[in-house]
DNA sequence: CGGAGTGGATTC
DNA sequence: GAATCCACTCCG
């Protein structure tokens, strides 16, 4: 075997110490001794794979199905993403809190910052909640995210009451003409560098 | 694909009638659109599989096994037939009733004879229950299969009473030396076949 | 329906 | 020929 794919196999195991290696010997059939070789990560949450948007599996475009049946019990499928969704609890997102991608050796990627004018309402929400609350609205909601429109203050006393639980916890955002320009501004600059780099 | 056993399968599946074949889809979760085959029996009633000395599996060999935890939470295994029996109802031998063998294409075997000597004992309890009932207690029990050994009048009247639940719905019989002689002949007469069909 | 465990094809 | 990948069966 290519010895750079050994050594770095190794680093990827022993440096991180986050990545577990396991030999599973073939104990029957015509293949008896053989090895099958496991690797998993020792400090994943048990719940995390089962929130989103946290990937599931290896294809980012697998989809949730919702079966549902009729009187006559026969069954149709629906393959949108809106009605499968469980009831949440109030607070839900704030079981990502701390949760933080890493690359293959296991080294932490920096938080990323929202703009200043997203701003977190509800009671115990902090900046570290909202990143996570508001993707994952934008990634399994049906309906426009527009953040929370109630008053900061009714909110914060009596969120069971004034939550929506249907929208990130973070307070609505009106978007301006002014925002609209200057993201446009980001775009055409993005492109014009692309321009550059493709002409070297 | 051979030949000869597709058209098997399909005789078995289409002549006899007995069996249907069930294509389900698995409509959700990682593996939809997967196909499962089941096969079912239409005169199969639905208990039958889950009641001894039916096999339950391809071998014949399977054994039970029980699992005990001692107090410090290892396990030990027990592969005797004993410690295993789940408590039974009185007369469950009852449901075995007009169970009875095929062959592949679904062609009834006949039914079986006993030894003159067995008579059904218990009330409804005929001919046709207490092959099933002998034949499951020499399969599960650990204990000398002995009949019953009450007087059938008090039997027929009072079974909740009288009836012993560990033996089969047989009055109890008495083997004589004279029993034990016509046995031991039978035994020579079937080596004497054996011995002649070899020579030839 | 998911997961363990295997056979067998594919890649290196 | 070994390592790897993948599909499939079986079972709870």
């Amino acid at each position: 075997m290519n010895s750079i794919l050994d050594r770095s196999k190794y680093e990827f195991n022993s440096q991180s110490k986050r990545w577990h290696k396991e030999d599973i010997i073939r104990k029957t059939g015509m293949s008896v001794g053989k090895v099958d070789v496991v690797y998993y990560n020792r400090s994943m949450r048990s719940d995390a794979s089962l929130v989103p948007p946290i990937r599931q599996t290896a294809s980012i475009f697998k989809q949730p199905v919702t079966v549902i049946k009729t009187q006559d019990s026969k069954v149709k499928s629906d393959y949108k993403n809106g009605n499968q969704e469980k009831p949440k609890q109030l607070m839900w997102e704030k079981r990502l809190e701390g949760l933080r991608a890493c690359d293959v050796d296991g080294v932490e990627f920096d938080g990323m910052e929202l703009p200043k004018g997203l701003k977190p309402v509800g009671p115990n929400v902090t900046e570290e909640t909202i990143i996570q609350s508001v993707a994952t609205a934008l990634h399994v909601s049906t309906q426009p995210v527009t953040g929370q429109t109630g008053v900061k203050s009714s909110l914060e006393k009596n969120p069971g009451v004034f939550l929506d639980p249907k929208q990130p916890l973070v307070q609505a955002v009106n978007i301006l003409e002014d925002d609209i320009k200057r993201q446009e501004d980001k775009v055409v600059e993005a492109r014009r560098k692309l321009q550059e780099a493709l002409r070297m």
